[in-house]
DNA sequence: ATCATGCTTAGCCATGTCTCTAACTATACT
DNA sequence: AGTATAGTTAGAGACATGGCTAAGCATGAT
């Protein structure tokens, strides 16, 4: 299979994660260094950069270096390509409901015929 | 980090590959057997049955064999903490949003006075 | 100049993922 | 009964992932 949405795929792995969701949801309360991200997950520093780059690979964060410091901030709209996925997933299967609910009452109409 | 969410991460996992999600999308329009889903992908049928299982075991399709034919249904209800976890990720940014927009609100009015 | 801080790199290990082939089972067709 | 069809199981190979330790490298503080 082609894979025509590399960044859906990298967008939906960077999530399957629940160390990298718990980092996002801080990082919605506002921007943070590396070692507060790191903190409440127990884990390692690397282990955490690996995480970051992890999330900045699939662009759902930004980071920048100022002194010896980096500091890491969500990209909100990069999850507009998971939305957009899911609105159209819907739409395609409400259609076919559509469709469905279209069959049936030709059938109610014929029958009553 | 404990891993509060291993629906989440099973669904999110499910949704990072793109024969999964094209499975998907196909079935999104119907159900269908095992080897009419094989057929698109140019994948092995082993393949397509490994993939099956987990988008199964993440609860996005239900399966069921009738003789020797196995047919495969979307269940779209399974999106759902997707796509809430989405809504409350976008919810606490806002609140930051609104808070920030306070924040900058209350520094005007001090400078006004 | 020295030391502490904050991150980074390199490399290891166990486990998981994705793909395959080969062989097997069970059901339908003739 | 014999053959074709539809799926399943087992297992192998290549590579990715998630975690670690140990060592390195800047930058800020003293």
């Amino acid at each position: 299979m082609a894979k025509h949405d590399p960044d859906l795929s990298l967008l939906f792995h960077a999530l399957s994660d629940p160390t990298r969701r718990s980092i996002l949801t801080r990082l919605a309360e506002g921007p943070a260094r590396v070692t507060e991200l790191a903190d409440p997950t127990g884990l390692r520093l690397p282990t955490v950069m690996r995480h970051l780059s992890v999330l900045e690979e699939a662009g759902l964060i930004a980071t920048a270096k100022d002194g010896r410091v980096r500091t890491c901030a969500l990209v909100p709209e990069a999850l507009t390509p998971v939305r957009t996925w899911l609105d159209d997933q819907r739409a395609i299967w409400e259609a076919r409901l559509d469709r469905l609910e279209d069959y049936v009452t030709k059938l109610m109409k014929e029958r009553s015929q």
